[in-house]
DNA sequence: ATCCTTGCAAAGCATTTGCAGTCAC
DNA sequence: GTGACTGCAAATGCTTTGCAAGGAT
């Protein structure tokens, strides 16, 4: 978030290299705006906001490069909710609240006591469990307004 | 679960007349089988499932009646991973562990310290929280004995 | 009799893929 | 120079929709 933007690239060349990947003009431009947003975008949102910067580039290109950041463990596929993913340039570990009328990720201040979920995976026989995801769900600031109407989508 | 078929049935004119909808042979198909099967089937395994007793039953109309009955509270959507949603007959408040590997999703024993998560809700400034899904992630017995290796999916 | 529901096929989205040209190494 | 990456367009997979015929109330 606050890194230079040296610093950002060499953290996603580090990144790269350490998994046989090469770094480019493309990768870097998708890193550095999900690296620098607190908003959870969608492909099509990363698309939009990186074509600014790199006009030739294609939403394929987009999906390819996010799912290499994937891979390399530079960013985090929220696949909660119905319509699209969602990506999450942060990689420290926190939750997410999700409204469900606009579908608007954000982040959670905060941290659950992982003693909570070590007694649930103790329950879970024939289970190797590695990890977990926690979403609170409710209603943004927007959509609270109108909330006791029908849902705005 | 142990419902009698009558209950179930009854249980699902009530829910649908509640809702302002008819009684449909499809729908208490649909609905007996997912309010039988400890699964979390995809439409698609509903369907395959459903198209034994009710032959003529097609695709479009299992989504329609999975869709209502999530509307009128009988049965929950999930909507983790990547593929395809999958939705749960059992309406009591419990947790998921979901496979990473082969994205079979099972129930958990146990239920979390809703305070826990009260706390978490409360550093939410401008949000406001009405509910809450954790998901543990691991693998699965069957996943776990290759896990070292690539996934089979 | 009314109008909700079904089944079919076609459309709609999000995402992935095949391939030729291009670029990083 | 070589193999990985990009951009395009077509394909895929899941889900939804339009509409005429059928069914629940």
């Amino acid at each position: 978030m606050f890194d230079s933007p040296e610093s950002v690239e060499t953290i996603l060349r580090q990144a790269l290299e350490a998994n046989g990947q090469r770094f480019t003009e493309q990768r870097a431009a998708v890193f550095r705006y999900l690296h620098a947003t607190e908003s959870h975008p969608t492909a099509d949102e990363v698309f939009l906001h990186v074509r600014e910067n790199v006009p030739g580039i294609s939403l394929a290109t987009v999906y390819k490069s996010l799912e290499t950041l994937v891979g390399c463990g530079l960013a985090v596929k929220l696949t909660y909710g119905d319509g699209s993913a969602r990506y999450d340039g942060r990689t420290d570990d926190h939750h997410h609240l999700r409204c469900v009328a606009c579908g608007v990720v954000t982040d959670l201040p905060g941290r659950a006591d992982d003693r909570e979920v070590a007694r649930l995976a103790a329950s879970a026989q024939e289970f190797m469990v590695t990890g977990y995801r926690l979403e609170l769900t409710g209603y943004c600031t927007s959509c609270a307004q109108g909330q006791t109407r029908a849902h705005p989508a």
